[in-house]
DNA sequence: TTTAGCACTCTTTCGCTTCAAGTGCTAAAT
DNA sequence: ATTTAGCACTTGAAGCGAAAGAGTGCTAAA
């Protein structure tokens, strides 16, 4: 692609015609851009100019005697190249802070909440993505007794915590339940799902001795808790929104975007889980990617606990989109959530207590 | 309403021209009726019935050279006395119970597996609910030690179980911490949140001693739980089949329904929290409802633990629904839900221990 | 190199007619 | 006393062509 180099004013009528789409979702047009806009040059110059800008890919004709329309080269162009970033105001970032600061919890109930306010502050649909995570492990194993034949078996991972109910076929005595525990944080810490083996499971048998029945139910626990947690989420807020947008009368269209949301992969799988870029993406539907997005972007930035990504927050909509209000938004939510996450932490977890 | 006698024939006419609605969604005329169906009169008649149903209210009219439609009192009538319910095929009832039993897990789990089983069963949109819980109280803490400023608590509410991660400004040692666990379980058990008032939260404080600077923070630990719990939840699965149904292609409406869905109490407020029928309510959109369920109908079934009402699923969609299938599918969750939930249940909770 | 002007293309819109569906009513038939 | 056949009437939907409007590309002049 020849983005290298386009001339100062190829840029300006890009930018100008990027603009035009965005606040008023129609074709522009030549006669437009000469008069309403700071191009000076004519109407027939500007035809010309947009031509060209045809050619290379930026613009499209919706039909000969329509304006241009960007391209999703075009869009992209605009959002690396020429657009300067809306910078907050004060009282911006301060109504963000404010409320996102007001009930700082788990990790779950922060994502959406951060998610919820980019829908409110943008008027967009927003998403709160909680990724798959390859190769979780527990880090220390707890219990809490209910009966003789029930405890809760409490799991924390890193500084995240799940809690399991689990019935067991017979009575598990006190003095065994400490046994269970021990022998759960010696031989299941640290060890990915995958690495839990026969081997593994008829060792912690050995171990429980006459005890043995707890294990099965135990690892079955473990199991779904896991895959649970590694099975990737989604949660959307204001999804309403996506009805102001002409772009989505199109029943089509629009069902095939909550397909695509619904599904959950074909947005799960956009959000690179290793460490990536601080900054802000921006992914813009084509032909080659998922379905349901197509015509639609998506602007996110992923959410870090120390180094792991464990969500990403995001607007979507269609692809004429206020790209510098979103941007700034989702930066702003990501950016606070990022310091909530890595300030509210548990400094530090003990290792198993014996 | 003279709901109270209609005459055999203005029963099978009403019933014809429901059935003939919900199949193809249309507008039903007097002619069609008398070909096409087990009535014995001719289209004259027929039209005379259909016009007293009119004025009854049964019927109405979108403009005067179209069939009729039936109101909302029409499918109330329809489901109430006429509809006979579809009985599921044993193959059916399998499946259901195939997909639910495989993976028995914890409420909120059940019922979003439950929701999209409905979905898919029915080919509607259907919904989870976790209604709000008035009074809710705890019925037993239990915590677990992270470090030295570092705690999880863990709530037991019954069967259901919160945990709570909580930072303390200073240091609490071991046995101060059983110290805590002993005066909340005390002080706090049974208690609901608006019990919880200065004088508790003082003998909490005076029972710590030199370790009070614990109880603020678990406090608010305890209020965030609860208020979480009780907020009332709502998950909605399988959205995109409501664009089937050319009734949603006009999308104020699809904006509006989204807008009650998403805000969620406009739903929330159906459901009955107090011990309520164990049938399938259906709820019809009217002009006294919320504005977003207007032509929309709600076949729910409440969920319930022991005697509480813990949840409800449901299937939303156009009046125009196919009542018995979705009336069926909800049935059948619900009871194997329930089924799950009252046998899966650890029997009995223990007392606190000493 | 830019601009004015103009012919051309294509969609949108409007008014018009026609069509078809379905009713309500009247008068005849059972 | 009901039921039915027949018919006039109403009204939205569908089809059609003309006119309007928007925007382009191209040519020729500045």
């Amino acid at each position: 692609m020849s983005e290298d180099r386009l001339s100062a004013r190829k840029k300006q009528i890009l930018k100008a015609i990027v603009d035009a789409h965005i606040a008023y979702g129609e074709p522009v047009g030549s006669k437009y851009l000469a008069s309403d806009k700071q191009l000076t040059c004519s109407s027939a110059t500007i035809r010309n100019e947009m031509a060209e800008l045809e050619a290379m890919g930026y613009l499209e004709q919706p039909h000969t005697s329509a304006g241009r329309v960007p391209s999703e080269l075009g869009y992209r162009f605009y959002v690396d190249s020429l657009l300067q970033r809306y910078s907050m105001t004060v009282g911006e970032i301060e109504r963000i802070n404010l409320n996102l600061r007001h009930k700082l919890s788990e990790l779950d109930q922060i994502l959406s909440e951060a998610s919820r306010l980019a829908s409110n502050l943008t008027n967009y649909t927003a998403i709160a993505v909680k990724p798959r995570q390859s190769a979780v492990a527990v880090t220390r194993f707890e219990c809490v007794r209910l009966g003789e034949h029930d405890l809760i078996l409490v799991l924390l991972f890193g500084s995240t915590v799940k809690t399991k109910n689990v019935h067991l076929p017979a009575a598990l005595p006190e003095s065994a339940q400490t046994l269970l525990l021990a022998a759960l944080n010696e031989s299941l810490v640290g060890v990915t799902v995958e690495q839990i083996n026969i081997q593994r499971i008829m060792e912690l048998e050995r171990r429980m001795g006459e005890y043995a029945f707890a294990v099965d139910p135990v690892i079955k626990a473990v199991y779904a808790v896991i895959r649970e947690l590694d099975g990737g989420d989604l949660k959307v807020e204001g999804l309403n929104h996506l009805l102001e947008y002409p772009e989505y009368a199109d029943v089509g269209r629009l069902q095939r975007l909550l397909g695509s949301i619904e599904n959950k992969d074909d947005i799960l799988n956009l959000i690179p889980t290793d460490a990536s870029s601080d900054d802000v993406n921006i992914y813009i539907g084509n032909e080659d990617g998922p379905d349901g997005m197509q015509k639609s972007a998506f602007v996110y930035r992923t959410v870090k606990d120390g180094d792991r990504v464990v969500g990403a927050i995001g607007v979507i909509g269609p692809c004429r989109m206020d790209y510098s209000k979103v941007i700034a938004t989702v930066n702003q939510l990501a950016e606070d959530v990022n310091e909530m996450l890595n300030l509210s932490e548990p400094k530090k977890i003990e290792g198993p207590k014996e």
